[in-house]
DNA sequence: AAAATGTTCGCAAAATTAGTGAACATCCAA
DNA sequence: TTGGATGTTCACTAATTTTGCGAACATTTT
């Protein structure tokens, strides 16, 4: 089964996808030829190896009955948790200065 | 001003940062400027015409104080209903089974 | 009139993503 | 134990998207 107890990384949304796919005994080989994905892509999202997009998403609540609104916001915070760790983005933010008005 | 109010269309993070600028009499261009970004960037960001990526919603954070996570979600939610508005993916998705389990 | 500002457009470079195919390890069942 | 199904990883290409830049034009302000 895929870990989704506690965690020192943020949750991908392959996390809860993996999970959905285990718990219903559907093998991801089975899953991909059936909605037409390649399967390598489908593994290495589950993975948490590439990202989700807006259509997958919508793919997978066609597919599982998931709310893709809510397996994109996972992955966005994904993103987020990721940028903000980033030192080379931490370091180019701490060279913009906090803009004020005019007046 | 930018309009914030009623809208037949989704909210998009350009919106609230055309709005925040707006406010506080800060140009594009000397906005820009300061935080060492493309002008034109900005100025079609702020219009709704290009999408805010994770790196220009901490500078914003950054810049103006606004939660870059905020605005990031918006940017997502806008995605999900341009996507669901999407008539070309809408007849994709129709084409795709409820994959069920095994047993 | 001149300067600043906002808007739009096209382009090219850079980065990201989607898709493919192969290789390998593991597991289970015949 | 062998064969088939499964999961995982990797390298590569093609397609798409993003980014940054600059010019042109319209509008507003001074």
């Amino acid at each position: 089964m895929a870990n989704l107890g506690y965690s020192f990384y943020p949750t991908h949304p392959g996390d809860i996808l993996k999970e959905e796919l285990e718990c219903r005994n559907i093998s991801q080989r089975s899953f991909a030829k059936q909605v037409g994905m390649s399967y390598s892509v489908l593994n290495e999202l589950l993975n948490g190896k590439r990202s989700l997009s807006p259509t997958m998403a919508l793919m997978f609540e066609a597919a599982l009955g998931v709310s893709a609104d809510m397996l994109m916001n996972i992955q966005t915070r994904y993103n987020m948790q990721t940028a903000r760790k980033d030192s080379k983005i931490a370091q180019w933010l701490s060279s913009i200065p906090r803009v004020a008005a005019l007046w």
